[in-house]
DNA sequence: AAGCCCGCCAACCGCATTCGC
DNA sequence: GGCGAATGCGGTTGGCGGGCT
């Protein structure tokens, strides 16, 4: 399985790992730790170059590492968590112990797209990209949900009405991307006058949060209101552990209307 | 038994980002 | 701040192996 073993390149070894190969980095790390990878290749003599290291380490010999046999649990999950983040595996993994990026992408194209393909195509479903009907968003600066002290906010943003630093940091873009369209969910740590989201008029202020991948980019594709409410970011959350015992709230307050002056 | 097809999945590749000097 | 190296990530490749004819 998988590429020609033995075959050299430029003096470095590639594709399979044979057993040997395998004790000798497992060996080598756990006398000097993970990391370094193009060090870890030249000191234990390998002839394989540091990415090929580093990926048979976090995908093969790392310990923790589940292969196989993925349950309904986990693919619920990772449908769920591909509805919301799209292909980004690494998120993905993250959510799922045990499971690496590269094992839920190869899950999702062997398995996966074509399961729940069939399944649409039973429902007889017609794909939002192909359905004409929707309605995009393309301007709205209203904060469509929030809650004080810790919680979550649900907002519809132009992504040009949005602070720079804001748009890093929440929707996942770039400064000098001001077309982006995005539809988002931003969970706040609640507590202290310090902590309180606090959307304000006609833009989103906040006071000094924490921010981490806990925020959802939903900017790699277009999503209506309709589709927005369909992706039962609530369940997720409330399934998350890492987020358990936040207090979920102000969603319930989005509009499913687009409001008269969004020029949509 | 032999040949073909196709799904699975380990590994590679290219690009983006981060790190260290 | 600039630059090269290292690392991270997602897309793609291609061989193995099982099922089918």
């Amino acid at each position: 399985m998988g590429r020609n073993s033995g075959f050299e390149k430029e003096g470095l070894k590639r594709g399979m790992w044979s057993a040997r190969e395998d004790q000798v980095l497992k060996d080598y790390v756990k006398k000097h730790g993970p990391g370094k990878w193009g060090k870890t290749a030249r000191e234990t003599g390998l002839k394989r170059c540091g990415k090929s290291v580093r990926l048979r380490w976090l995908n093969y010999l790392r310990p923790g590492i589940k292969k196989g046999n993925i349950t309904e649990e986990e693919e619920d999950l990772i449908i769920r968590m591909h509805k919301l983040v799209g292909n980004r595996w690494s998120l993905i993994a993250g959510r799922i112990p045990g499971r690496t990026d590269n094992e839920i992408k190869n899950y999702w194209n062997s398995t996966l797209r074509k399961k729940l393909a069939g399944e649409k195509e039973k429902e007889n479903m017609p794909s939002p990209v192909e359905d004409d009907g929707h309605q995009y968003l393309t301007k709205c600066d209203e904060v469509h949900g929030g809650v004080g002290g810790g919680g979550l906010i649900c907002f519809a943003s132009n992504i040009v009405n949005v602070e720079e630093d804001h748009q890093h940091r929440c929707l996942g873009g770039t400064s000098t991307d001001t077309t982006t369209l995005s539809l988002g969910v931003e969970l706040g740590i609640g507590g202290g006058a310090n902590n309180d989201i606090q959307p304000t008029g006609n833009d989103l202020n906040y006071n000094a949060m924490t921010w981490n991948d806990s925020i959802m980019d939903l900017s790699g594709g277009q999503l209506d209101i309709s589709e927005f409410l369909q992706t039962d970011f609530l369940n997720f959350w409330e399934e998350t552990d890492r987020f358990m015992n936040f207090e979920m709230g102000g969603c319930s307050t989005i509009n499913h209307e687009l409001p008269n002056n969004w020029d949509g």
